[in-house]
DNA sequence: GTCTATAGGTTGATAGAC
DNA sequence: GTCTATCAACCTATAGAC
C-alpha cells in the first residue's frame, strides 16, 4: 500500500459529488431533451448552486457529453457481459435475443445515462455526434456481427436486409422508455415479450412451431447485476 | 357561388404565410426538440421577423402544439385511408402490415409533422401532454383493434403480450427516423423489410415457411398520394 | 469546494409606427 | 400584415470572497 494507493482510493467526496452532477443531468436528459437541460437545474438537482457545477465541468455540454459518453458505454459493456454468461451452446438466435434483453433492460431500469444517451442522439450538436458516432464503432460492430453469425447459420429470414433489420429492432428498445409502465407489467414480462419478438422477426417461416425449443425464452434473466464503476 | 364561398377559397395568402410557420416549426422540431425550438429560427426559417409570427400565433407553444396535432391527424388519416384501398379479402396479417408501412412512409419522407409529433411526445409539457392523449384515443383503438382481430383470427403469436407487441412494433418505425439515409436504399425497400419484420415477429412459429402466401409482402405500395389539406 | 454577485447574451413576448 | 424598438426574464459562464 504505497501513498499513491491511499490517495487513489480516497479522492471519494468530491467524486461523489461530481456523479451527482452527472446523475441530475442524465435525469433531465430524459424528460427535457438536450437544448432543454439547463445548468441551473442540474444544479438544483444536485443540491448545488451553479457555480460548483462549473468547478466540476467546463461547460454545460461538457457535462451532458460525458453522460452520453458514460451512457453509450454501459450498454456495450453491459451486453458483452450477458453475452459472456450464455453456455457455450447457445444459437446465433440465442445470443441475440440475449443481446437485446440485456440493452432494453439497461435502458429501461439500469441506466439513466444509457437512456439519456439513446434518446437524445438525434439532437447533439454536430461535433458532439461525430465523437459519438467514433465511440459507437465497437458497438456497431458488435451488433452486425451478432446478426451476421445468425444469417450465416442459417436461423435468420434470409429475405431480411440485415442492417435495416437491426436498426428496426435497436428502435424497438430503445423507443420502450417512452411507453413502458411498470405498473403495468413487470420487467421480467417485457423482457420476455421483447425476446421473443426479436426471435420471430429474424427467423421467420424458419421458426420451428414445435413449442418449447427454438420458441422458448432463452438464458435466464438474472435480477440485477452490480453497477460498474463511472 | 355566394360571396362567403368567394371569401373561404381567397383567404389564401395570410395561410400561405401561416403555413409557412408552421412548416419551419415542424423542421426544427425534428432537428432541435420540442425545446430547441426557438421563435428567432422559426421567423427565420419563415423568413419573416418574431413579431409577423405572434401576430399568427398566440405563444410559441400554440405554434407547436398545433403542429403535433396536425402530425398526429395525418398518421391517422393516412393509414386509415391506406386500410380502406386493401381488397376486402386481406387477412388480418396483411391489414397490420400495411397500417405499419403506411406509418412508417408518413414519418419518413411525407410528413415531416408526423415525425415531429412522434419524436418530441416525451418532451412535450405536462398539459400538452395530456392533450395530445386525449386527441390520440381514436388512433390507440385503431392499432389496438387491428392487433386483436389478428389474435382472434388466430394469425399472432399468443404468447406474445398484444400492447406490448405494439408498442415495440410503433417505436421500431417511429425511430427510424434517427438513422434511415434514403442514399443507402430506397423508400421502397425499407418499407418492404419493414413489413416482412412486422409479419414474422407477430405471426411467430404460425407462420407458413411456404414462400409467396403468409410471408410474401402485401399491398402494393403505390408510389405517393397527394398530400391531404392541413 | 462552495458560495454571492454579476457580466453579457438570448429568449419569449409586446408596443406602436407604417 | 409586417416591421423597428424594446422589455423583463432567463441563460451560460466567470470574478472573487470565504
Amino acid at each position: 500500500m504505497t501513498k499513491a494507493d491511499g490517495a487513489e482510493r480516497r479522492e471519494r467526496k468530491s467524486d461523489k459529488t461530481r456523479r451527482r452532477i452527472l446523475d441530475a443531468a442524465a435525469d433531465l436528459l430524459n424528460r427535457k431533451g438536450f437544448d432543454g437541460t439547463r445548468v441551473s437545474e442540474i444544479a438544483t438537482l444536485a443540491e448545488l448552486r451553479v457555480p460548483a457545477v462549473y468547478y466540476y465541468f467546463d461547460s454545460r455540454e461538457a457535462i451532458l457529453e460525458e453522460v452520453v459518453n458514460i451512457g453509450d458505454r454501459l450498454a456495450h459493456e453491459n451486453v458483452v457481459r450477458r453475452l459472456k454468461e450464455l453456455p457455450p451452446d447457445a444459437s446465433a438466435l440465442d445470443r441475440i435475443c440475449a443481446a437485446f434483453a440485456a440493452h432494453l433492460e439497461m435502458v429501461l431500469t439500469e441506466s439513466a445515462y444509457t437512456a439519456a444517451a439513446m434518446r437524445t442522439m438525434g439532437q447533439l450538436p454536430a461535433d458532439m455526434r461525430a465523437r459519438q458516432l467514433d465511440r459507437q464503432r465497437a458497438s456497431g460492430r458488435m451488433w452486425r456481427d451478432l446478426i451476421q453469425t445468425g444469417v450465416e447459420a442459417g436461423e435468420i429470414d434470409p429475405e431480411l436486409d440485415p442492417r435495416a433489420a437491426r436498426m428496426f429492432l435497436l428502435g424497438a428498445v430503445n423507443w420502450a422508455t417512452e411507453w413502458w409502465n411498470p405498473a403495468r407489467g413487470s420487467l421480467e414480462e417485457i423482457l420476455a415479450t421483447a425476446q421473443r419478438l426479436v426471435r420471430n422477426a429474424l427467423a421467420g417461416p424458419l421458426a420451428t412451431a414445435s413449442p418449447g425449443t427454438a420458441a422458448a425464452p432463452p438464458a435466464a434473466l438474472t435480477p440485477v447485476f452490480a453497477p460498474p464503476p463511472l
